[in-house]
Parts: structure tokens; sequence; C-alpha cells
DNA sequence: GTCATCATGTAAGCCGTTACATGATTGC
DNA sequence: GCAATCATGTAACGGCTTACATGATGAC
């Protein structure tokens, strides 16, 4: 889940960890408090699996990869690293800032449209901020297959509410959550509904679009 | 989070691990989902804490521990166990049903009143669920607990709100979250404006009670 | 020169999961 | 007798947290 919001965010633009962390916390409000000791080694986990690469931070917007040859030694990664931050006199900080690549922009796309963890909010409201790197038909899968669980929670809860050996407390509790999920269920009807026209459109390309719809076209 | 779910139900009558997990999955929809690979090992800590204690399923409301003194032997009590399911012919399950003790009420009671995860939106939904067997006081100061924290929460996610570079599926996401906070925000008011009585009752306990408040005592 | 902040990282541990292994009870 | 369900457990692992350690930069 981390690596996807990591991912998300390094699709804008290059990041450094620090800031990855702000977006993350500020930028949109899931997924706050992540932890210094979770976020870097996921980035060290993503560099050592090529979906991102560490980019001079200075000069930005420089060459694709004007990296080192990696040595496989990891006192000799160190020492590069030391060497790089000693070289060019001053200018250089600490931060090592990372950008994407092709492979993780792949990397991205699979978990946007894989399986989430059938449980949890936070993971689809990750997912749908970044809807919009999906296609249509994808979103509205996504979409839809949350929808379906909320309806099963729903019915679940529903259970749990008629059974009736609760006090005021328990009730409270039941009542509310029940209420949370249809108030989910409806905001999920709405979202749904407002993308009927992006699935119409790319179902039917060469129709006359009436231009009700925005572009939303294969995004990439 | 687990240890207090278990000593809560235990709180109500004696369970066989089974049964505490379908009460978590259907009592109170919180909490669902818990795998046995992690409630049977909290039962065995919480035995092993003296929290709980094993009572022959089939008589239960026995004497207050008629268990056989341990042997300090893994595979002794392993024995212990399979000759007791051997001896008396018939009926004995393989069940194995937890009480709770005094210290488990102890426990529970720390537990209940310590502090939660801040983020933890289960953590404060399990605690509420078993508030009853909180004082009145302590019961106030838990609602307002949470209360601050979702005001604080509040305020993030209102900044997250202006800052205004999201796109519309972000900004829905950010949108339906500020919502789902003032909404339990409103919730928590009422609910602490439904606990007046009780607290004015605690406070001033010999003074003529109107009999609006239900009698929410010491509570043991 | 020192303090706050920015910035990166490691180590230990918690709390839960999935997958697996096993056995008892009940219905047919 | 055999299958479905009830019931208990173990092993391996995953993801994230806290606490700690370190260093660079900029303001005063």
């Amino acid at each position: 889940m981390l690596d996807l919001a990591i991912l998300g965010l390094l699709e804008e633009r290059e990041l450094h960890g620090y800031e990855i962390r702000r977006q993350l916390r500020e930028g949109l409000g899931l997924l706050a408090n992540v932890s210094y000791g979770s976020l870097y080694p996921a980035l060290s986990r993503l560099e050592a699996a090529g979906a991102v690469e560490a980019v001079d931070p200075d000069d930005v917007r420089s060459g694709p990869a004007p990296v080192a040859p990696p040595t496989g030694s990891l006192s000799g990664e160190w020492a590069v690293l030391r060497a790089r931050r000693r070289t060019g006199g001053r200018g250089r900080r600490s931060k090592k800032a990372y950008r994407i690549t092709d492979h993780g922009r792949l990397l991205f796309s699979e978990l946007l449209a894989g399986p989430s963890a059938p449980d949890d909010a936070r993971s689809f409201g990750l997912r749908l901020a970044f809807a919009r790197h999906l296609a249509p038909q994808a979103r509205l899968a996504l979409l839809e297959r949350r929808r379906a669980q909320l309806v099963q929670r729903l019915g679940e809860v529903r259970a749990a509410s008629a059974e009736g050996t609760l006090d005021v407390y328990a009730r409270s509790v039941v009542d509310h959550t029940t209420e949370g999920v249809e108030r989910d269920i409806r905001w999920l009807d709405r979202l749904i509904e407002a993308e009927q026209p992006a699935v119409a459109a790319a179902a039917a390309p060469a129709a006359a679009a009436p231009a009700a719809a925005a572009p939303a076209g294969t995004d990439e």
C-alpha cells in the first residue's frame, strides 16, 4: 500500500523521502503518519526493484539515468554516495530525490488495478485518489468492486444489529457504523453514475460524442 | 486490541475460541476477520498471564479453579489434557472454554481506560462498545479524547482540501473524508450530551436525582 | 558556534495475517 | 465409514511502528 502511494506521488514529480511524507500527511489526509521507518526502506526496496531511480536533487531534469553503474557491494555504493556528495565543491545536499522509471509506472498500474485488501477503506481511498491514472472501465470496476464489498458488509452489520442483545453503547457503535456504510454506498453510487459518460465514450470512440463528458481519454 | 475484545466478551460469559471469533464477526461488525492465527495465541498469552482460565466446557459453573496443578512441562500439560479428554467416558469435547479471572477484569479495565492508538477508529469503536464497564467520568473522558483527535484531524484534512491542486478523484476522496470526520464529531457530540445526566448523578450522589438518567452506578 | 529543522537511515518489536496440520463430533 | 463442520493450534512471514543514531543546512 505504501508502494502504491509512493509511486503515485512520484508520477507527479520527483521527490525525496522527507517530502513524500509531507505529501502523504498534507496532500491527502489518507495514510497520514507514515513513519520514516517504513518509508525509507520502502524507497530502497523500490529502487532495488528498479521501479524508481535516485536523481541528483540539484540538477533535476538531467538525462534519463546519469547514475554510476552499480557496484553490487553495499559499502561500494556507500563510497560512491559519499564521493558524489563531496564532488562539486558545494551545493550538494544530503537529499536524495527519486524519479519513477518505466518499470515503476508499470508496477504502479498493476498495483492500482490489482486486488485490494477486502477490509481496508484506506486502500480503496488511495486507489481512488489516483484513479485518474486508470482507464475508464478499470475505474468503474474499482468503484463497483468496492460497492459490492460495502453491500456485503452492510448485510453483516445489519444482521448484527438485529441480534438485539446490545446495550446502549454497543448499539450506538453498530448503528453509527451501519449509517456510515450506507453513506459510503451512496457516495459510490454518485461516483459510478458520474463515470457513465466516460465509459460510454470509451466504448463508442467513433460515434458523435455529445461533449457532455470530459475527454478522459486513454490516459497516457 | 484483540486482548481487549476477548476480555470484553468474556466479561459476559465463558466462551471458547471458535465462539469468540463468531461473536467478533457477528456480534459487533468491528474486528471482523480476526484469524485463528492471532486469536488462539492471544488466548494462550492471556491464560499464561493469569487473565483468563480454562474451564471444562461441559460442567460450566463449577468451582473457581478445579484445574490440575501445572506440571511446568509442555508435554506434561499435553498429557494431562488428553487424559482429561479420555476420562469420563464420553461427553468430553475438544472444546476449551475460557473464563475471565479477577486479574483479567483488572487488566480489562486498564486496557479500556488506557490510551488508544491516536489513529485508529476501530480501537475507539471497540472501547465504546464496552463503555458500560467504565465509570461515567471515564466514559466521558474517552468520548472527549476521541473528539479532540477528530477535531485535529478535521483541521488537517481541511488544510489538505484548501491546497487546491487535486484532481476530481482525489478531491472526492478528500471531501468525503472530511464529511465523514464531521459526521463522527456530531455523533460524539450527541453521545457526550447523553452522558451529562450520568456524570451529574455521579458528581452529586446525595442530591435528589430527577430519575431522568439511567442508574449507571459505580459499575462493580 | 550552536540550535532548529531538514533529511536519511537502522534495529527491535508488535500485531496481525495466510497457510498449514491436526483432531473431535455429528449426520448420513 | 465418510464428509462436513466444529475446534485448536503452529510456522512463517508482512507491514508498519517506535526509538535510536547520524549528518547536513541555514538562521541568528
